[in-house]
DNA sequence: TGCAATTAGTTTCATATGAAACTAATTTCC
DNA sequence: GGAAATTAGTTTCATATGAAACTAATTGCA
């Protein structure tokens, strides 16, 4: 049944067209971060109940406290909605406080409660810690390296998210 | 209304407490991965109607031909309940096609049909070409000081989810 | 042989997600 | 001033996810 293996053939993919998987950077970017953030949330998820979205919206009101909803979704690099779910049920347990922000109000000001302090200032150590392990075997110089690399393929990939600007005009 | 601002004041926290989400690795592999496999997909699941984990098992399978299902989660790194239901829509798509292990029975045997090698063989030239763009500024040694970095962070992530060994017996 | 334990894969169920529609407040512009 | 357009945030809805229960086949072992 094997005839002289053509070119146009259509077999199965051989060695020289099939992609490797495990060499390709989105995947190994994808399988990298999802074991980073799962056995992170390992260490605060169960003992704090909190999801990954409320601890986000916890990390960036410690250091923007007061801001609003859509703020933290842009600091956080989070959806509206995913903030506006986590920001409610944050609240019914007690962790933040809603208010208005006095020059509009339909902006709310988002501020931890003492409660919500309280999980804050235990997370971070914890938070600080797993990162510290996870570069433990880090030099100062890889660390440095690696910092630049994330930096500048969050640059790429977020230019090449957006399909090409038109060389032109016209803007859409 | 400041009085001596005394460390036991639970007051908001300061910028020596304050963690900076923006530095933090956990959520900058998180930003990037996301970022990066949104605008990949861009590229492939609209034009081919495929999603993240359909083209997952479909590239495992253009390495593996005739491997079970379970095995193509093992190597995509993916949950079997994805998996499977990533298999049912391809097949009822007519690009995969389920047959039976000859040594046992209860394990699929899964191949491309002529049409699925056909979308992945349009698709993989598109991912190579999006990872070259993604790496269009890199020198081959920042390639592969990347390369390393990812590989030794994923280890160590790796080694970080399972709580670590008990020393002692004491299991809890 | 035949029954218990294991394994591959699917289905169920409870929860998470995000686009689009919606509500409420604000700003623009006549 | 006030109607139209804009903006902040919520709700709805359709879909995605994964743990746990389930089904079907196989293996282990008496």
């Amino acid at each position: 049944m094997k005839l002289i293996a053509s070119a146009r053939m259509q077999a199965e993919p051989s060695s020289d067209t099939a992609l490797r998987l495990e060499d390709f950077l989105p995947y190994r970017l994808s399988v990298l971060a999802n074991l980073v953030s799962g056995s992170l949330a390992r260490v605060y998820a169960r003992r704090f109940d909190l999801t990954v979205p409320e601890w986000r919206v916890l990390a960036v009101l410690g250091r923007y406290p007061g801001i609003s909803a859509g703020e933290v979704a842009e600091r956080a690099a989070m959806d509206k909605v995913t903030v506006s779910r986590a920001v409610a049920r944050l609240i019914a347990r007690g962790r933040l406080r809603r208010g208005t922000n006095a020059e509009d109000r339909r902006r709310s000001a988002l501020r931890m409660t003492a409660e919500g302090r309280a999980v804050y200032q235990r997370i971070v150590p914890l938070a600080r810690a797993y990162e510290a392990e996870l570069l433990a075997d880090f030099s100062p110089a890889e660390r440095t390296s690696l910092d630049q690399l994330i930096q500048r393929l969050t640059g790429e990939a977020a230019r090449l998210r957006e399909p090409m600007a038109p060389v032109q005009a016209a803007d859409d």
